[in-house]
DNA sequence: ATATTCCCCTGGAAGC
DNA sequence: TGCTTCCAGGGGAATA
């Protein structure tokens, strides 16, 4: 579900009802990829006070006053809550928090893949293994045209799948994928290394564009995707290719393809984006 | 090392 | 109205 600009927009939202608020106890409600029991979780949240919120690829970092933190990934189907109902349970909530002001924090997952983890301060999040192998941040100015040709030289990697490894460039989902090399006019299944500089110029300014322009509308609703309040984000109406299979190019009016590379859908236009392998 | 394929899990939509 | 099949914003393990 979420990629970088819908956990962007959560981080946001987050940082509005929970930074200062301190945690009373803790909850674990299941089995996640990743996760802890309540009893270990429960005593490494308790009297913590959240002072940091911030996001590295797709995680979420809870930062407490004492540098310990939460590492949290929304999986799929991922979505906080935040409420004053002590009472009772969200049909899929996997973790509460619990907090001093009597509100709670919710962690509702329907399908398990998202991941709730724990950061002693004396690693820091940098060293954590979650994070450690993460690779660059797209929207920063360290990610230019160079850099993405120096990192794709030798690779046989369909293009589509390098910019979606998060060991390489992080955020960019199956979603952002597909609308970035419509943007730069190039073919997903192009083998990386085969692409010059001046394609990696365009892709990287059209990987930077409609990231920016997904988080100014909070994200792409789909089905799932909702922020804390329960706003959806507006970016799926402004989507050019992602899901239009045998629609219009909105460029040149040809069909939308849809192919599948490593079992995700990519979509493109065949006239528009090139060269094909 | 690198690139697919499968699997984790649940629910909604589409097909019969 | 059912029942079955397919599909989904992710990622990691197993496999060639």
């Amino acid at each position: 579900m979420p990629e970088l600009p819908e956990v962007e927009t959560i981080c946001t939202a987050l940082r509005k009802v929970l930074l200062g608020a301190k945690i009373t106890a803790a909850e674990q409600n299941g089995k996640l990829r990743k996760e802890h029991c309540t009893e270990e979780l429960n005593a490494f949240c308790k009297n913590k006070k959240i002072e940091k919120i911030n996001r590295r690829g797709k995680y979420i970092l809870i930062e407490f006053s004492d540098k310990s933190g939460l590492i949290l990934h929304l999986g799929m189907t991922g979505a906080f809550v935040v409420d004053n109902d002590i009472e009772n349970c969200l049909k899929h909530e996997r973790t509460s928090w619990f907090l001093a002001d009597g509100r709670r924090w919710r962690y509702n997952d329907a399908r398990r893949f998202g991941a709730v983890q724990i950061c002693e301060a004396e690693m820091g999040f940098d060293k954590h293994p979650a994070l450690k192998n993460l690779g660059i941040e797209p929207l920063s100015a360290g990610f230019n045209g160079a850099y993405l040709k120096k990192i794709t030289e030798n690779s046989r990697m369909p293009i589509k799948n390098f910019i979606m490894n998060q060991n390489k460039i992080v955020g960019v989902g199956n979603i952002y994928a597909s609308e970035a090399l419509f943007m730069a006019g190039i073919a997903p299944d192009t083998v990386a290394g085969k692409i010059s500089l001046q394609k990696c110029n365009a892709l990287v300014k059209a990987i930077k564009e409609v990231l920016k322009a997904a988080i100014k509308a909070g994200g792409s609703t789909i089905k799932d995707f909702h922020s804390v309040n329960g706003e959806e984000g507006l970016f799926a109406n402004e989507l050019k290719v992602y899901g239009r299979k045998d629609q219009e190019c909105y460029k040149c009016k040809s069909k939308i393809k849809k192919i599948v590379q490593a079992g995700r859908a990519s979509f493109f236009c065949p006239k528009c984006q090139k060269p094909r392998n």
